[in-house]
DNA sequence: AATCCTAGCAACCGCTCTGAC
DNA sequence: CGTCAGAGCGGTTGCTAGGAT
Protein backbone atom coordinates (compact mmCIF):
# COMPACT_ATOMS: atom_id res chain seq x y z
CA UNK A 1 0.00 0.00 0.00
CA UNK A 2 2.56 2.48 0.31
CA UNK A 3 2.29 5.71 2.31
CA UNK A 4 0.19 8.60 1.75
CA UNK A 5 1.96 11.21 0.03
CA UNK A 6 2.11 13.96 1.95
CA UNK A 7 0.05 16.56 -0.43
CA UNK A 8 -2.43 15.87 -2.77
CA UNK A 9 -0.74 17.82 -5.77
CA UNK A 10 -3.80 18.50 -7.36
CA UNK A 11 -5.10 21.89 -7.11
CA UNK A 12 -2.43 22.87 -4.87
CA UNK A 13 -0.55 26.05 -5.58
CA UNK A 14 3.15 25.38 -6.15
CA UNK A 15 6.28 28.69 -6.87
CA UNK A 16 6.60 31.69 -5.16
CA UNK A 17 4.38 32.79 -2.63
CA UNK A 18 2.22 35.94 -2.31
CA UNK A 19 1.97 37.89 0.19
CA UNK A 20 -1.58 36.77 1.37
CA UNK A 21 -0.52 33.52 1.52
CA UNK A 22 2.59 34.58 3.49
CA UNK A 23 -0.10 36.56 5.84
CA UNK A 24 -2.08 34.04 6.16
CA UNK A 25 0.05 31.40 7.02
CA UNK A 26 1.78 33.41 9.14
CA UNK A 27 -1.07 34.94 10.86
CA UNK A 28 -2.61 30.88 11.37
CA UNK A 29 1.20 30.21 12.93
CA UNK A 30 1.29 33.11 15.20
CA UNK A 31 -1.92 32.91 16.71
CA UNK A 32 -2.36 29.32 16.98
CA UNK A 33 1.17 27.56 16.64
CA UNK A 34 2.40 24.64 14.83
CA UNK A 35 0.78 21.16 15.89
CA UNK A 36 0.63 19.36 12.10
CA UNK A 37 1.79 20.79 9.62
CA UNK A 38 -0.41 18.65 6.84
CA UNK A 39 -3.58 20.34 8.15
CA UNK A 40 -2.13 24.00 8.47
CA UNK A 41 -2.97 25.14 5.12
CA UNK A 42 -6.11 23.57 5.23
CA UNK A 43 -6.94 25.51 8.36
CA UNK A 44 -4.72 28.60 7.71
CA UNK A 45 -7.02 28.87 3.96
CA UNK A 46 -4.40 27.86 2.17
CA UNK A 47 -3.50 26.16 -1.45
CA UNK A 48 -0.27 24.41 -0.78
CA UNK A 49 1.02 21.41 0.32
CA UNK A 50 2.27 21.27 4.51
CA UNK A 51 5.55 20.59 3.74
CA UNK A 52 5.61 23.63 1.51
CA UNK A 53 4.27 25.80 4.49
CA UNK A 54 6.36 24.38 6.91
CA UNK A 55 9.68 25.20 4.30
CA UNK A 56 8.15 28.62 4.12
CA UNK A 57 7.90 29.52 7.43
CA UNK A 58 11.08 27.68 8.59
CA UNK A 59 12.91 29.69 5.72
CA UNK A 60 11.42 32.60 5.26
CA UNK A 61 8.84 33.58 7.90
CA UNK A 62 9.93 32.35 11.12
CA UNK A 63 9.64 35.76 13.15
CA UNK A 64 13.71 35.41 14.20
CA UNK A 65 15.08 34.97 11.05
CA UNK A 66 18.27 36.93 10.21
CA UNK A 67 18.49 38.35 7.15
CA UNK A 68 20.72 39.62 4.53
CA UNK A 69 24.45 38.91 3.44
CA UNK A 70 27.08 36.63 5.89
CA UNK A 71 29.51 38.77 7.81
CA UNK A 72 33.32 37.40 7.39
CA UNK A 73 33.07 35.90 11.02
CA UNK A 74 30.03 33.60 9.72
CA UNK A 75 31.64 32.61 6.59
CA UNK A 76 34.69 31.40 8.34
CA UNK A 77 32.75 29.86 11.10
CA UNK A 78 30.60 28.24 8.41
CA UNK A 79 34.19 26.66 6.81
CA UNK A 80 35.01 25.33 10.13
CA UNK A 81 31.77 23.53 11.00
CA UNK A 82 31.83 22.28 7.67
CA UNK A 83 35.11 20.99 8.01
CA UNK A 84 34.14 18.95 10.71
CA UNK A 85 30.35 18.10 9.93
CA UNK A 86 30.86 17.86 6.82
CA UNK A 87 27.37 18.81 4.36
CA UNK A 88 24.88 18.52 7.58
CA UNK A 89 23.27 21.65 7.12
CA UNK A 90 20.88 21.39 9.78
CA UNK A 91 23.83 20.49 12.55
CA UNK A 92 26.13 23.95 10.99
CA UNK A 93 22.31 25.93 10.77
CA UNK A 94 22.25 25.20 14.37
CA UNK A 95 25.78 26.99 15.36
CA UNK A 96 23.82 30.46 14.01
CA UNK A 97 20.83 32.08 15.50
CA UNK A 98 18.61 33.03 12.58
CA UNK A 99 20.45 31.46 10.09
CA UNK A 100 18.57 28.25 7.79
CA UNK A 101 20.05 25.23 6.81
CA UNK A 102 18.96 26.32 3.24
CA UNK A 103 20.32 29.78 3.31
CA UNK A 104 23.56 28.09 4.71
CA UNK A 105 23.79 25.31 2.03
CA UNK A 106 23.12 28.52 -0.71
CA UNK A 107 25.48 30.56 0.60
CA UNK A 108 27.71 27.60 0.96
CA UNK A 109 27.33 26.71 -2.88
CA UNK A 110 27.39 30.05 -4.52
CA UNK A 111 30.14 32.23 -2.47
CA UNK A 112 32.11 30.06 0.11
CA UNK A 113 33.11 27.64 -2.67
CA UNK A 114 34.25 30.08 -4.60
CA UNK A 115 36.56 31.59 -2.17
CA UNK A 116 37.76 28.10 -0.74
CA UNK A 117 38.94 27.68 -4.24
CA UNK A 118 40.35 30.82 -4.38
CA UNK A 119 42.20 29.86 -1.37
CA UNK A 120 43.86 27.27 -3.01
CA UNK A 121 41.24 25.03 -0.81
CA UNK A 122 39.67 21.85 -1.94
CA UNK A 123 35.79 22.82 -0.70
CA UNK A 124 35.12 19.10 -0.28
CA UNK A 125 37.89 18.32 1.97
CA UNK A 126 38.97 21.52 2.78
CA UNK A 127 42.50 20.56 1.85
CA UNK A 128 44.77 22.65 -0.50
CA UNK A 129 43.69 22.03 -4.27
CA UNK A 130 46.94 20.14 -5.23
CA UNK A 131 46.99 17.61 -2.62
CA UNK A 132 45.53 15.01 -4.46
CA UNK A 133 45.90 12.59 -2.17
CA UNK A 134 43.15 13.78 0.42
CA UNK A 135 40.79 14.21 -2.66
CA UNK A 136 37.80 12.56 -1.04
CA UNK A 137 34.16 11.63 -1.19
CA UNK A 138 32.82 15.11 -0.39
CA UNK A 139 29.73 13.14 1.56
CA UNK A 140 31.96 11.71 4.11
CA UNK A 141 30.74 13.32 7.29
CA UNK A 142 34.32 13.21 9.18
CA UNK A 143 36.46 15.38 7.65
CA UNK A 144 39.83 16.27 9.54
CA UNK A 145 39.66 20.32 10.61
CA UNK A 146 40.77 22.02 7.35
CA UNK A 147 43.32 23.77 10.19
CA UNK A 148 44.99 21.14 10.39
CA UNK A 149 45.85 20.28 6.98
CA UNK A 150 47.88 23.67 5.97
CA UNK A 151 51.55 23.58 6.82
CA UNK A 152 52.09 26.22 9.56
CA UNK A 153 53.21 29.33 8.35
CA UNK A 154 51.79 28.23 4.84
CA UNK A 155 51.12 31.37 2.62
CA UNK A 156 47.90 31.30 0.57
CA UNK A 157 48.69 33.14 -2.51
CA UNK A 158 45.90 34.95 -4.13
CA UNK A 159 43.54 35.81 -1.80
CA UNK A 160 41.19 37.56 -3.06
CA UNK A 161 39.86 40.73 -1.48
CA UNK A 162 36.60 40.29 0.69
CA UNK A 163 34.48 43.02 -0.90
CA UNK A 164 31.96 40.47 -2.72
CA UNK A 165 30.78 39.43 1.13
CA UNK A 166 27.92 41.67 1.43
CA UNK A 167 27.67 43.05 5.30
CA UNK A 168 25.97 46.45 4.52
CA UNK A 169 22.84 44.62 3.07
CA UNK A 170 21.75 42.91 6.72
CA UNK A 171 19.12 44.82 7.32
CA UNK A 172 17.37 42.89 9.77
CA UNK A 173 14.82 45.49 11.53
CA UNK A 174 15.27 45.73 15.10
CA UNK A 175 12.21 46.37 17.11
CA UNK A 176 11.98 47.73 20.17
CA UNK A 177 11.49 46.62 23.58
CA UNK A 178 8.03 48.02 23.68
CA UNK A 179 6.64 46.18 20.77
CA UNK A 180 4.74 43.04 21.23
CA UNK A 181 6.56 40.69 22.38
CA UNK A 182 5.07 37.20 20.70
CA UNK A 183 5.52 38.82 17.44
CA UNK A 184 8.72 39.04 17.70
CA UNK A 185 12.48 40.51 18.77
CA UNK A 186 14.39 40.80 15.95
CA UNK A 187 11.49 40.49 13.25
CA UNK A 188 12.03 40.76 9.37
CA UNK A 189 9.95 43.15 7.39
CA UNK A 190 9.79 42.51 3.60
CA UNK A 191 8.54 45.70 2.21
CA UNK A 192 9.66 49.38 1.85
CA UNK A 193 6.91 51.49 0.51
CA UNK A 194 3.91 52.63 2.41
CA UNK A 195 0.33 50.55 2.14
CA UNK A 196 -2.95 49.71 3.76
CA UNK A 197 -2.51 46.01 3.81
CA UNK A 198 -5.80 46.34 5.91
CA UNK A 199 -7.10 47.57 2.88
CA UNK A 200 -5.38 45.65 0.66
CA UNK A 201 -7.05 42.21 1.97
CA UNK A 202 -10.18 43.28 3.39
CA UNK A 203 -12.31 41.57 0.81
CA UNK A 204 -10.46 38.45 1.32
CA UNK A 205 -9.44 38.02 5.03
CA UNK A 206 -12.25 40.25 6.51
CA UNK A 207 -11.49 38.42 9.88
CA UNK A 208 -7.72 39.79 10.19
CA UNK A 209 -8.12 43.56 11.34
CA UNK A 210 -5.50 45.68 12.07
CA UNK A 211 -3.35 45.07 14.74
CA UNK A 212 -0.73 45.75 17.07
CA UNK A 213 1.68 43.96 14.77
CA UNK A 214 1.29 46.90 12.14
CA UNK A 215 2.91 49.09 14.44
CA UNK A 216 5.48 47.30 14.90
CA UNK A 217 6.22 47.52 10.88
CA UNK A 218 7.51 51.57 10.58
CA UNK A 219 10.70 50.52 9.30
CA UNK A 220 11.21 48.65 6.00
CA UNK A 221 13.78 46.88 4.37
CA UNK A 222 13.25 46.19 0.94
CA UNK A 223 16.40 44.42 0.31
CA UNK A 224 14.80 40.60 0.64
CA UNK A 225 11.40 41.10 -0.77
CA UNK A 226 13.11 39.49 -4.24
CA UNK A 227 10.09 37.13 -3.53
CA UNK A 228 7.43 40.41 -4.25
CA UNK A 229 9.54 42.18 -7.06
CA UNK A 230 6.60 40.77 -9.55
CA UNK A 231 4.37 42.49 -7.33
CA UNK A 232 5.90 46.20 -7.40
CA UNK A 233 2.19 47.13 -7.94
CA UNK A 234 1.69 46.50 -4.31
CA UNK A 235 3.82 48.11 -2.63
CA UNK A 236 3.58 47.17 0.75
CA UNK A 237 5.08 48.23 4.08
CA UNK A 238 3.28 46.27 6.68
CA UNK A 239 2.41 42.74 7.98
CA UNK A 240 -1.48 43.35 9.35
CA UNK A 241 -1.26 40.08 11.35
CA UNK A 242 -4.23 40.31 13.91
CA UNK A 243 -2.73 39.09 17.49
CA UNK A 244 -6.06 39.51 19.15
CA UNK A 245 -7.18 36.45 17.60
CA UNK A 246 -8.50 34.33 20.12
CA UNK A 247 -5.86 31.29 20.52
CA UNK A 248 -7.30 28.39 18.75
CA UNK A 249 -6.33 24.86 20.79
CA UNK A 250 -4.98 22.33 18.67
CA UNK A 251 -7.30 20.22 20.79
CA UNK A 252 -10.62 21.46 19.37
CA UNK A 253 -9.20 21.00 15.70
CA UNK A 254 -9.25 17.26 16.29
CA UNK A 255 -12.59 17.31 16.79
CA UNK A 256 -13.75 19.02 13.72
CA UNK A 257 -15.41 17.14 11.23
CA UNK A 258 -13.01 15.66 9.04
CA UNK A 259 -15.18 16.90 5.95
CA UNK A 260 -13.46 20.36 6.96
CA UNK A 261 -9.94 18.93 5.65
CA UNK A 262 -11.25 18.15 2.26
CA UNK A 263 -11.86 21.93 2.17
C1' DA B 1 18.66 50.15 -26.11
C1' DA B 2 18.38 45.36 -26.66
C1' DT B 3 20.01 40.98 -25.89
C1' DC B 4 22.67 37.57 -23.66
C1' DC B 5 24.94 35.60 -19.76
C1' DT B 6 25.71 34.69 -15.05
C1' DA B 7 25.09 34.69 -10.04
C1' DG B 8 22.11 34.39 -6.28
C1' DC B 9 18.40 32.53 -4.04
C1' DA B 10 13.68 30.76 -3.09
C1' DA B 11 11.39 26.77 -3.76
C1' DC B 12 10.71 22.15 -5.02
C1' DC B 13 11.58 17.02 -5.48
C1' DG B 14 12.64 12.63 -3.93
C1' DC B 15 14.47 10.30 -0.59
C1' DT B 16 16.03 8.68 4.25
C1' DC B 17 15.75 8.85 9.11
C1' DT B 18 13.35 9.15 13.40
C1' DG B 19 9.85 8.99 16.77
C1' DA B 20 5.06 8.37 17.99
C1' DC B 21 1.29 5.43 17.89
C1' DC C 1 6.15 -4.52 13.45
C1' DG C 2 3.89 -1.40 10.27
C1' DT C 3 2.22 3.11 9.33
C1' DC C 4 2.36 7.88 9.48
C1' DA C 5 4.15 12.52 9.79
C1' DG C 6 7.78 15.67 10.57
C1' DA C 7 12.59 16.70 10.08
C1' DG C 8 16.42 16.73 7.41
C1' DC C 9 19.26 16.27 3.37
C1' DG C 10 21.33 16.59 -1.45
C1' DG C 11 20.35 17.91 -5.68
C1' DT C 12 17.97 20.60 -8.82
C1' DT C 13 14.96 24.06 -11.02
C1' DG C 14 13.25 28.48 -12.22
C1' DC C 15 13.02 33.25 -11.59
C1' DT C 16 15.23 37.70 -11.15
C1' DA C 17 18.74 41.30 -11.07
C1' DG C 18 22.62 43.01 -12.78
C1' DG C 19 26.64 42.99 -15.59
C1' DA C 20 28.64 42.21 -20.19
C1' DT C 21 28.38 42.53 -25.01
Amino acid sequence: MGRKPCCDKIGLKRGPWTIEEDHRLMNFILNNGIHCWRIVPKLAGLLRCGKSCRLRWINYLRPDLKRGGFTDAEEDRIMELHSQLGNRWSKIASHFSGRTDNEIKNHWNTKIKKKMKHLGLDPATHKPMNDITHQTDPNQDKKPNMCSTINEGEEIKDQTPKDDVITETTKTLMLSDNDEELVAKNCKILCAEEVDLESLFETQCNEISSSSFSSLCSNISRSESSSYLAEDSISLEQWDLDMTDPFVPWDLFANLDDNLFLL
